[in-house]
DNA sequence: CCTAACAAGACATTTTTTATCCTTTTAGGG
DNA sequence: CCCTAAAAGGATAAAAAATGTCTTGTTAGG
């Protein structure tokens, strides 16, 4: 269980494939996905997603491509697996008030809260320079 | 993502229930079913993993039923989960060696582990006993 | 031997994952 | 102003996993 999937696989892939890049090197989405081997297409939703909150940038047309949306110290792999794989949730009790309606006094409940802010944490403590870097 | 399965719900629930009874009542299944609001067939699946590996005792025939195969504080959450959802496996590469071919020097490799690590401690730090009384 | 109960395996349905393809939009260059 | 390069977005499809259900077998008690 607990298992990231395919596609956050391939986006930590991805996207540290570009933070190894210089800087401001413009990546084709192409040349990243056979560089990572990954499938272009799948790659590209993938990058979409990214885009759209703002952790990678992307150029249309002639000379586009895409670029890292941050420097890579400032992007975390929390951020990087929660983009694709949505908020992470071990149990559906944990969201909220009103998701635990068996029980109003769920003893499990605080238990996933802490293995929830766990594996927050580690994630959030790597960024993609540390992934990306030797 | 890292969500429990509905199976994973159904059989901390049922097994919560058991825990939760005196020490030497027999429980039927469709009892348990009932009870916690789960299908007995599909429960009936989730007992049988229970009572092969040992943290349920079945017994079958007239008077028979289901009841905890040691006492509540000696099961661990950890052990409920992985019975039914297979062990915490955050991703693929912290599996063992020969899975991680992409990459000799796997950066994220050890941030999985510290995952793993971190779900497996709390989990196995909750015992039947907490999660059943009052 | 009849009935109660769990065990085991096969089957069916739905949802999620894992893609692929086609059309549209944006931008650069001649 | 067109042509080409590249990403964006939407529709669709195949495969796998999750979620059940059903039928038959096994064990035990009365």
């Amino acid at each position: 269980m607990m298992e990231l999937t395919r596609k956050g696989e391939y986006a930590i892939r991805g996207i540290v494939y570009l933070a190894a890049q210089p800087p401001d090197r413009v990546c084709l989405l192409s040349d990243i996905a056979a560089a990572v081997d990954v499938p272009a297409t799948f790659l590209a939703k993938i990058f979409q997603q990214f885009s759209k909150i703002g952790l990678v940038k992307s150029y249309r047309g002639t000379g586009g491509g895409f670029l890292l949306g941050r420097t890579p110290e400032k992007i975390t792999l929390l951020e990087v697996v929660e983009a694709v794989e949505g908020p992470i949730i071990p149990n559906r009790c944990v969201v909220g008030a009103g998701e635990c309606v068996r029980d109003v006094s769920c003893k499990v409940h605080p238990v996933w809260k802490r293995v929830q802010g766990q594996v927050r944490d580690v994630l959030a403590g790597v960024t993609l320079k540390e992934l990306s870097e030797e």
